[in-house]
DNA sequence: TCTAATATTCAACACTCTGTGTATTTTTGT
DNA sequence: ACAAAAATACACAGAGTGTTGAATATTAGA
């Protein structure tokens, strides 16, 4: 069952398509094996020798787009807080571009996608444990909170360039996430 | 088919109740008509008397929390901006709190709630809209972003709350959206 | 090229849940 | 008390699941 064998990756491959087909046409919950694998042209069978149900494809295919991810930002060193901060975020929106095809996927969970929650908890929070070290703050509450809330804004922002068609650069985006996140989005809209 | 029968009552209760017990054991996906109904004690064929499947059900629920929500925050008048802000949220998480009950249905489905889905679409645009007209402001594309961003991070912080056990008052999470939201989460941390 | 390994196919299996229907019993509102 | 309505018990076909075992096809490596 090694990947070495072109059978499997055809088959994964093909599978990945189907799914990634029908997924743009009916919510997850409806997906059955039956029809997943009738479009694939790949016996039922077949698909229990790789996955275990269909949330089992949906996260193998999360686990390693996430990897690729990690793969593309952890190349980065620390020097100043703040270019860095626009750097991760746009390499974020980059990584999103050049990934368009899993975009659609990922956006189609909302913000319940297993891709998603692993950004949040390992890589958001890794640069913002660095970012609380150096600043020292130590109000756990609110600094709970204030993960939440940026997190959550950031994750949804990238979602809506997604739906929205991706209009806007990636560096436009890095720059925009990371104007919201220092300063918040009511003193770049001039409201503070 | 009208609620004024006590049987309606009482088995649409029992199936609520049932509903969210199962729903703190297992995903929404795993929850089947026929083991909510053997832990309600109805019989199978009742649940088809007055929902369409366990989503219909799910749907239900929420839109009626919804409604009750409308209603608490309807009576809201509009004279000091900052003002009124704070208030909203002050009373959205005094609304969560007097439903604890639902609050964990509400926080299990995470961002993918309708019951959130709503508020973000009808309350908190309603109220951002007046925002947007009181200041003029043009740029559509980073007033969506602002939206999205802002939204996201205040229901993120109402579910947060809901899963730490609602420690803090509804008074001091209300303040702390508001500057969440005019003054942006690094300015209230003292990053920016 | 040959072979051993293994991925895939195919048919079949028992099983669970679904949605629906019908007849019967119980409860309700008036 | 009576008619309407709701809940029940039961049966049914249909769909999907997860798993077998044997046959077939493809692969990697010698």
């Amino acid at each position: 069952m090694t990947d070495k064998d072109r059978r499997i990756r055809k088959t994964r491959q093909v599978l990945r398509q189907s799914f990634a087909s029908l997924l743009a046409e009916k919510p997850l919950e409806d997906i059955t094996v039956k029809e997943l694998t009738e479009r694939a042209d790949i016996n039922r069978g077949t698909f229990y020798c790789h996955y275990k149900d269909i949330y089992d494809l949906k996260d193998q295919i999360e686990r390693e787009l996430f990897d690729e991810f990690v793969a593309v930002i952890d190349g980065y060193g620390v020097d100043n807080l703040r270019r860095e901060l626009r750097s991760v975020m746009t390499d974020v929106f980059r990584f999103l571009q050049h990934n368009k095809e899993f975009g659609t996927i990922i956006s189609a969970y909302k913000t319940d996608s297993l891709f998603f929650a692993w950004v949040r908890s390992e890589i958001f929070r890794r640069g913002l444990s660095e970012w609380q070290r150096i600043y020292g703050f130590q109000d756990s509450i609110q600094w709970d909170y204030y993960l939440d809330f940026v997190v959550a804004g950031c994750v949804t922002m990238l979602q809506s360039w997604i739906q929205k068609g991706m209009r806007e650069s990636p560096e436009e985006m890095g720059a925009l996430s990371e104007r919201f996140i220092l300063y918040g989005p009511g003193e770049v809209l001039g409201l503070g």
